[in-house]
DNA sequence: CTATTGACGACAT
DNA sequence: CATGTCGCCAATA
Protein backbone atom coordinates (compact mmCIF):
# COMPACT_ATOMS: atom_id res chain seq x y z
CA UNK A 1 0.00 0.00 0.00
CA UNK A 2 2.71 2.33 0.46
CA UNK A 3 5.25 2.06 -2.21
CA UNK A 4 2.40 -0.04 -4.63
CA UNK A 5 -0.24 1.48 -6.88
CA UNK A 6 -2.35 3.54 -5.30
CA UNK A 7 -3.52 5.73 -8.44
CA UNK A 8 -6.36 7.37 -6.05
CA UNK A 9 -4.47 9.35 -4.62
CA UNK A 10 -2.48 10.57 -8.38
CA UNK A 11 -5.22 11.74 -9.94
CA UNK A 12 -5.04 15.36 -11.02
CA UNK A 13 -8.10 17.44 -10.29
CA UNK A 14 -9.14 17.04 -13.78
CA UNK A 15 -9.34 13.17 -13.87
CA UNK A 16 -10.91 13.35 -10.65
CA UNK A 17 -13.74 15.74 -11.58
CA UNK A 18 -14.27 13.58 -14.71
CA UNK A 19 -14.97 10.10 -12.35
CA UNK A 20 -17.05 12.48 -9.81
CA UNK A 21 -19.30 12.99 -12.83
CA UNK A 22 -19.26 9.87 -14.19
CA UNK A 23 -20.16 8.17 -10.78
CA UNK A 24 -23.66 10.01 -10.73
CA UNK A 25 -24.75 8.14 -14.17
CA UNK A 26 -27.76 5.71 -12.93
CA UNK A 27 -28.00 2.17 -14.10
CA UNK A 28 -29.51 2.21 -17.63
CA UNK A 29 -28.72 5.58 -18.98
CA UNK A 30 -25.71 7.19 -19.94
CA UNK A 31 -23.84 10.35 -20.64
CA UNK A 32 -21.21 11.36 -23.31
CA UNK A 33 -17.40 12.49 -23.12
CA UNK A 34 -18.73 15.89 -24.43
CA UNK A 35 -21.02 16.10 -21.95
CA UNK A 36 -19.06 15.82 -19.30
CA UNK A 37 -16.64 18.15 -20.70
CA UNK A 38 -19.12 20.40 -20.99
CA UNK A 39 -20.49 19.99 -16.84
CA UNK A 40 -16.97 20.40 -16.61
CA UNK A 41 -16.74 23.82 -18.45
CA UNK A 42 -14.85 22.47 -20.94
CA UNK A 43 -16.73 21.88 -23.59
CA UNK A 44 -13.93 20.99 -26.10
CA UNK A 45 -12.46 19.05 -23.62
CA UNK A 46 -14.01 15.68 -24.42
CA UNK A 47 -10.95 13.95 -26.12
CA UNK A 48 -9.24 14.62 -23.09
CA UNK A 49 -12.31 13.33 -20.54
CA UNK A 50 -12.18 9.96 -22.54
CA UNK A 51 -8.22 9.80 -21.97
CA UNK A 52 -9.13 10.44 -18.31
CA UNK A 53 -11.44 7.73 -17.88
CA UNK A 54 -8.82 5.86 -19.62
CA UNK A 55 -6.34 5.96 -17.19
CA UNK A 56 -8.59 4.46 -14.43
CA UNK A 57 -10.45 1.25 -15.83
CA UNK A 58 -9.44 0.21 -11.81
CA UNK A 59 -11.97 2.29 -10.69
CA UNK A 60 -14.18 -0.85 -10.88
CA UNK A 61 -17.10 1.20 -8.79
CA UNK A 62 -17.37 3.76 -11.16
CA UNK A 63 -19.19 2.89 -13.97
CA UNK A 64 -16.89 4.21 -16.82
CA UNK A 65 -18.96 2.02 -19.63
CA UNK A 66 -21.82 4.30 -19.16
CA UNK A 67 -19.99 6.80 -20.99
CA UNK A 68 -20.46 6.64 -25.05
CA UNK A 69 -19.98 8.96 -27.70
CA UNK A 70 -21.99 12.16 -28.95
CA UNK A 71 -23.40 10.28 -31.50
CA UNK A 72 -24.72 7.12 -29.66
CA UNK A 73 -21.70 5.08 -30.45
CA UNK A 74 -20.26 3.26 -28.14
CA UNK A 75 -16.91 4.68 -27.44
CA UNK A 76 -13.53 3.32 -26.03
CA UNK A 77 -13.23 0.83 -23.04
CA UNK A 78 -10.13 -0.56 -21.02
CA UNK A 79 -12.02 -4.27 -21.30
CA UNK A 80 -12.46 -3.77 -24.82
CA UNK A 81 -15.77 -2.59 -26.70
CA UNK A 82 -17.56 -6.06 -26.88
CA UNK A 83 -17.38 -5.96 -23.20
CA UNK A 84 -18.46 -2.37 -22.74
CA UNK A 85 -21.45 -3.38 -25.21
CA UNK A 86 -22.40 -6.50 -23.51
CA UNK A 87 -22.39 -4.56 -19.65
CA UNK A 88 -24.69 -2.07 -20.99
CA UNK A 89 -26.92 -4.52 -22.63
CA UNK A 90 -27.30 -6.23 -19.61
CA UNK A 91 -27.90 -2.79 -17.69
CA UNK A 92 -31.44 -2.89 -20.30
CA UNK A 93 -29.81 -0.13 -23.15
CA UNK A 94 -29.84 -1.68 -27.00
CA UNK A 95 -27.75 -0.82 -29.86
CA UNK A 96 -28.23 -1.40 -33.51
CA UNK A 97 -26.43 -3.36 -35.88
CA UNK A 98 -24.48 -0.02 -36.51
CA UNK A 99 -23.53 -0.12 -32.81
CA UNK A 100 -25.20 2.97 -31.88
CA UNK A 101 -27.45 3.06 -29.00
CA UNK A 102 -31.45 2.77 -29.63
CA UNK A 103 -33.15 6.57 -29.17
CA UNK A 104 -29.68 8.28 -27.06
CA UNK A 105 -32.15 10.82 -26.10
CA UNK A 106 -34.22 8.77 -24.08
CA UNK A 107 -31.28 7.32 -22.15
CA UNK A 108 -29.35 10.22 -21.50
CA UNK A 109 -28.63 10.81 -18.05
CA UNK A 110 -29.12 14.54 -17.14
CA UNK A 111 -26.19 16.58 -15.47
CA UNK A 112 -26.47 19.88 -13.17
C1' DC B 1 9.34 24.34 -23.52
C1' DT B 2 8.16 21.13 -27.50
C1' DA B 3 6.38 16.79 -29.22
C1' DT B 4 3.44 12.93 -28.97
C1' DT B 5 -0.58 10.43 -27.64
C1' DG B 6 -5.26 9.12 -27.35
C1' DA B 7 -12.06 5.55 -24.59
C1' DC B 8 -13.58 12.61 -28.94
C1' DG B 9 -16.29 15.61 -32.14
C1' DA B 10 -17.73 18.21 -36.24
C1' DC B 11 -17.60 18.03 -41.15
C1' DA B 12 -16.51 16.80 -45.80
C1' DT B 13 -16.34 13.09 -49.15
C1' DC C 1 -23.46 4.58 -43.63
C1' DA C 2 -18.01 4.56 -43.71
C1' DT C 3 -13.74 6.88 -43.72
C1' DG C 4 -10.58 10.66 -43.56
C1' DT C 5 -9.13 15.19 -41.86
C1' DC C 6 -8.56 18.58 -38.61
C1' DG C 7 -9.18 20.90 -34.33
C1' DC C 8 -9.18 20.39 -29.19
C1' DC C 9 -7.24 19.19 -24.61
C1' DA C 10 -4.83 17.24 -20.65
C1' DA C 11 -1.13 14.13 -19.50
C1' DT C 12 3.62 12.47 -20.40
C1' DA C 13 8.06 11.87 -22.21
Amino acid sequence: MTHKHNKLLKLTDFERKVLEFTDKIPKGRVSTYKLIAEAMGKPNASRAVGNALNKNPLMVTIPCHRVICSNGDLGGFGGGPDMKLKILTTEGLTFNKNHRLVNLQKSLYNFS
